[in-house]
RNA sequence: GGCGGGGUAGCCAAGUGGUAAGGCACGGCUCUGCAAAAGCUGCAUCGUCGGUUCGAUUCCGACCCUCGCCUCCA
């Protein structure tokens, strides 16, 4: 399988460090978990799932993990307003957000390292880095990363995104950065503990503090996977300056090369515009399902775009997401019928065709294009009563595979309630009687109720709005 | 100012040096007591202007528009 690497700004074939040529070190950057998290938010992790899942379908085994960022500015400032401690409140938000990958079918990473929990890890780091003079206790009792130390000892920062210093516009948030910093990209390590922080420290060699945001993914990254693994994967705003600073910090505390393969999924815009909660186009995922939306209708569409491609999310997509997806579910249901309790190995020409769509870097629209030309197909074989049992079975079996890869699964069985059968059945007797009035009016006593009738040449069913 | 993405039908979105997948919407048809549902089917010359080429949407150049990053950010 091909994959684009930040690092090298091309598409290349993805060899895992691992001689065996087997296990692959993954790491995603996961939540800040002072919110629920938003619709922008899931697409980067349902992203990072559909990479696993594929990497699984290859037969590689990936070892994925997903830090919970748990200690940060904002939700120190949220827990202080609040009143309550920091684990009951992030301990809300990280549950809801687990909860969030699940509705959306996303497999559970391996490993959900917590901020808090390795904060030993983090001093050893960061004491590391003092030791071989790369990192520097200010004034303010903090300690900073110098960059200028660290190209000194031949490591390159700027890895990932071509930086010049001197061209760069220095931003409002640096001119009136308050740190005592040698220099302004320098970034830190360890902030000195503030008043403001209120019960939120830790014990350190320099001092009260706590970690500042860039480290805790080398500490936990490395502690899981090692100081060199496959690949990492988060949203494209964290290119810069997150994940040049994890490069930084790791390969100038360990000497090795940190990641092998880097990995970044485009944002989102909701109805053409930049999501913002002025702008009243602010999802969370709990808002969608509010809206009567599902899990996989969401997946499913945060799942039509190229993962590099910036990709416009509007209500509307969803509700032709949802349209799309009963066009699959129809058609499974027809091989269902038509297979009874045959089976069949899995049809290879459709996974074939799909496998090579995704093997260049993960080209999902243009699997998708498969999968509903092979529906077109089978719906018209299927039309034409020339399906026998041992191809649509060869077909359903074909579909399980290749959702091991998309993870939208098959629509959830409805009951349909006894009284509503009875009402059915009472339409069809008066439809026998030809009273198509009150036939007409059941019809529409049922559709009343959320389920509309679908007359088929055997006979008519229910089907759930 | 620096760096990096994009501009393909009403909307979303793949792709290719030889006249453009797929989904939604829309029209037609089949089915139906009528509908609905479902199915089939129709529907674009690829931002603009030049250049290279037998041939460009695809390569090169210029331009226009748009989005993102430049130390909070998925």
């Amino acid at each position: 399988m091909r994959l684009f690497n930040t690092l090298t700004r091309s598409v290349q074939t993805f060899t895992p460090l691992d001689p065996a040529g087997k296990t692959v070190g993954m790491y995603c950057c996961g939540p800040t978990v002072h919110d629920f998290a938003h619709i922008g938010n899931f697409r980067t992790f349902v992203f990072a799932d559909l990479v696993r899942r594929y990497l699984e379908y290859q037969g590689f085994s990936p070892v994925h993990v997903m830090n919970i960022t748990d200690v940060e500015d904002k939700i120190i400032k949220r827990v202080h307003e609040a009143k309550t401690s920091l684990r009951e409140f992030t301990g809300k938000f990280e549950t809801a957000f687990l909860d969030d990958l699940t509705s959306l079918n996303c497999l559970q990473p391996h490993h959900t390292p917590r901020a808090t929990e390795h904060v030993p890890q983090m001093v050893d780091l960061i004491g590391k880095l003092m030791s071989r003079g790369i990192a520097y206790q200010a004034p303010d009792k903090s300690v900073y990363f110098s960059i200028k130390n660290y190209q000194g000892c031949g490591c390159g920062y700027g890895q990932l995104v071509k930086l010049n210093f001197d061209e760069m516009r220095p931003d409002k948030r640096v001119a009136s950065d308050e740190y005592e910093k040698e220099s302004a990209a320098d970034f830190a390590l360890w902030k000195a503990r503030v008043s403001e922080d209120g019960e939120v420290f830790w014990p350190s060699p320099w001092g009260e503090g706590r970690p500042g945001w860039h480290i805790e993914c080398s500490a936990m990254s490395m502690n899981l996977l090692g100081p060199s693994f496959d690949l990492h994967l988060g949203g494209e705003d964290l290119i810069f300056p997150h994940h040049e600073d994890e490069i930084a910090q790791s390969e100038g505390a360990t000497g090795q090369p940190f990641v092998k393969h880097w990995m970044h999924g485009a944002h989102l815009l909701v109805e053409g515009k930049k999501m913002s909660k002025s702008l009243g186009n602010y999802f969370t995922l709990r808002d969608l399902l509010a809206k009567g939306f599902s899990g996989r209708e969401i997946r499913y569409l945060l799942l039509t775009a190229h993962y590099r491609e910036s990709f416009n999310f509007t209500l509307d997509g969803l509700c032709g997401a949802r349209v799309a997806l009963s066009r699959i579910d129809e058609c499974l249901g027809k091989l269902r019928q038509t297979a009874g309790n045959t089976s069949a190995a899995p049809e290879p020409t459709v996974l074939a065709r799909i496998i090579e769509s995704l093997d260049e870097d993960l080209n999902i629209s243009g699997a998708w294009g498969v999968v509903f030309e092979w529906v077109r197909e089978l719906n018209r074989a299927l039309a034409a009563h020339e399906l026998m049992p041992e191809q649509a079975a060869a077909a359903l079996a074909a579909w399980v595979q290749m959702d091991t890869i998309f993870g939208i699964g098959a629509k959830a069985d409805t009951e349909m309630p006894a009284e509503l059968l009875v009402l059915l059945d009472d339409r069809n007797a008066a439809r026998k009687a030809k009273d198509f009035k009150r036939a007409d009016s059941i019809r529409d006593e049922l559709k009343s109720q959320g389920w509309v009738i679908d007359d088929t040449p055997t006979g008519a069913r229910l089907k759930k709005l």
